[in-house]
DNA sequence: GGACGGTGAAACTTCAGGTTGCCTC
DNA sequence: GAAGTTTCACCGTCC
């Protein structure tokens, strides 16, 4: 056993107590919290301690606060706090950040500028980032069944951050408990325990359902003995050795392949087992197409099933139609002040729903609410709302909004492809006008400004608002009024996509000179 | 007396993250 | 179940 540092308590807080001695000591430390909030909170308020106190920080980090602050055209409320806290030398660090302020934090870290890193488990997975200490605060979190303690894998894995190979001799992984009796369950549970076991999830029936229909799809088993064969020499069934209930689990599958229609079986006049296990299988070309897509065949067939009754459809409905698929999970959830709301929003879009749309009396009501909140989510930021504005109004951060619109485009994709092998070419058309909106979260009516190099949501939308519309528009504009929109780079690059060469003008001494009146910005 | 700011209790919310899946520029 | 956030009542201060 090493010898232990002490620590000294100089505040009523032992994770403030940590860091302020790792800083001291000129070392860096990452503290691990179960919650986005949380570590938003930690961090921001031993930024405040650090100010408040006068503790020195041996970087200027100015210009980093300042990149993380203009990360986006205009910065959200979680920008203006990371930016705060970065200012002296303490950073959050969460799923919800966007992925150039995630880069930045960590590099900073890397090159020692960053002191304190407070985040949830993502930096514990895959990123290569140790620090000479690391603080696991939260070794609860909330789960199904109420609050849980985490695995002692992941317990491994932040507490393996601590010590860097090569730099320094030792590394300190430090766990906080309130009291004698946490302290032994820490210590059993977690120092000493065995990781747990790993259970092959390959029973699960949306894996199970994409397994056996890629494997139909690509030929690789023609019969359901090959299938059968093929499953027997899985983890799964060295696992639970329970080959019967798996072959149960493969023949509803098929059962449910067939029934969508994505696979075609030889059924003939069967009688002996022989001939039932040499029943064979192909995929029709829809199948192929949604193995191919690596679809799960159910939203395969729900996705199929919407759009076929989709005579009259609008955005919302092939968004919800989106949103009620299993793979948009988690869902935003609906506050109890806002439950009413939602259910008005129901009520006014009923008509345009693609799916059956449940009674209150159901279970799956709620989820039904969870998924219209997401689809006026999805709407707001189609209508070109700003990041700051889904944050207040929806609660989701900029991070999380990308990772939500990467899984709708994919879904949007996979639609219209599915679509065009339908032959429904309105909608297909109208998914892939969708596909570009929430891709870029813009109206219609911007899709020829974003064709130039250059022009994002931001910019379309300047143009657009002052009559520069397409490429006649840039063509007939002065260079002043472009310059004053654009900056005078763009301004000239916008112009040579066009055909037109010019020269870079400043607007500000055309100004000055009181030859223009611009739209003010 | 009214506006305003600070404080604290109570009510209300929310609770990690990632992976792959496709295509195109 | 616990932590974080919001809301609201209450109180003191200032003009």
């Amino acid at each position: 056993m090493p010898d232990v540092i002490p620590i000294k308590s100089l505040t009523d807080n032992p994770t403030f107590d940590v860091v302020l001695d790792t800083i001291e000591r000129n070392k860096q430390i990452i503290v691990f919290v179960g919650s986005k909030s949380s570590a938003e909170k930690t961090a921001e308020e031993i930024a405040q301690y650090i100010k408040k106190n006068k503790i020195a920080i041996p970087h200027d980090c100015k210009l980093l606060s300042e990149q993380i602050l203009h990360a986006l055209s205009k910065p959200t409320k979680q920008c203006e706090r990371e930016a705060k806290c970065v200012e002296n030398g303490i950073a959050f660090h969460h799923a919800g950040l966007l992925q150039k302020q995630k880069t930045a934090i960590e590099h900073a870290f890397r090159q020692g500028t960053i002191k304190c890193i407070c985040c949830t488990p993502t930096l514990a997975m895959g990123i290569n980032m140790p620090a000479y200490r690391t603080v696991i605060r939260d070794l609860k979190r909330f789960t199904k069944w109420g609050q849980d303690y985490i695995s002692v894998l992941e317990y491994h894995q932040m507490a393996g951050r601590a010590g860097r190979p090569g730099k320094d001799t030792r590394g300190e992984a430090i766990t906080l408990a309130k009291t004698e009796a946490e302290k032994e369950t820490i210590y059993e549970e977690f120092i000493t325990a065995d990781v747990e076991e790993i259970y092959s999830k390959l029973a699960v029936e949306p894996v199970l359902r994409t397994y056996v229909l890629s494997l139909i799809a690509t030929e690789h088993v023609r019969t359901k003995k090959q299938i059968i064969d093929f499953f027997s020499k899985t983890f799964w069934a060295f696992q639970y050795k329970d080959m019967q209930k798996l072959e149960a689990i493969i023949n509803k599958m098929l059962g449910l392949l067939e029934e969508f229609a994505f696979i075609e079986s030889n059924k003939g006049e069967f009688t002996t087992a022989l001939d039932y296990a040499n029943e064979s299988y192909i995929a029709t070309a829809v199948g192929k197409r949604v193995a191919e897509l690596y679809l799960d065949p159910l939203t395969a067939h729900a996705l199929i099933e919407g759009m076929k009754c989709a005579k009259t459809f609008s955005t919302f409905s092939l968004l919800q139609l989106m949103c009620s698929q299993l793979e948009l999970r988690p869902l935003l959830n609906v506050r109890k002040s806002e439950y009413e709301d939602i259910e008005q929003q129901l009520i006014l879009h009923t008509e345009e729903l693609l799916t059956d749309a449940p009674t209150a009396y159901d279970s799956d009501y709620d989820e039904f609410l969870k998924s219209i909140k997401t689809t006026l989510f999805f709407e707001t930021w189609i209508q070109e709302a700003t990041e700051e504005e889904l944050l207040l109004k929806f609660d989701v951060r900029p991070g999380e909004l990308y990772a939500k619109k990467e899984r709708l485009d994919w879904l949007i994709y996979a639609a219209a492809e599915l679509a065009k092998l339908l032959q429904s070419r309105t909608v297909e058309k109208e998914l892939q006008k969708l596909r570009i909106r929430v891709e870029q979260g813009v109206k219609e009516e911007l899709f020829t400004l974003l064709k130039f190099e250059g022009i994002g949501r931001v910019r379309a939308r300047k143009l657009y608002d002052n009559k520069i519309k397409d490429t006649g528009d840039i063509k007939k504009a002065d260079m002043i009024t472009l310059t004053s929109i654009l900056g005078p780079s763009l301004a000239v690059s916008l112009k040579k996509q066009v055909g037109i060469d010019v020269e870079k003008i400043s607007v500000k001494e055309n100004k000055r000179k009181g030859q223009i009146s611009l739209m003010d910005y």
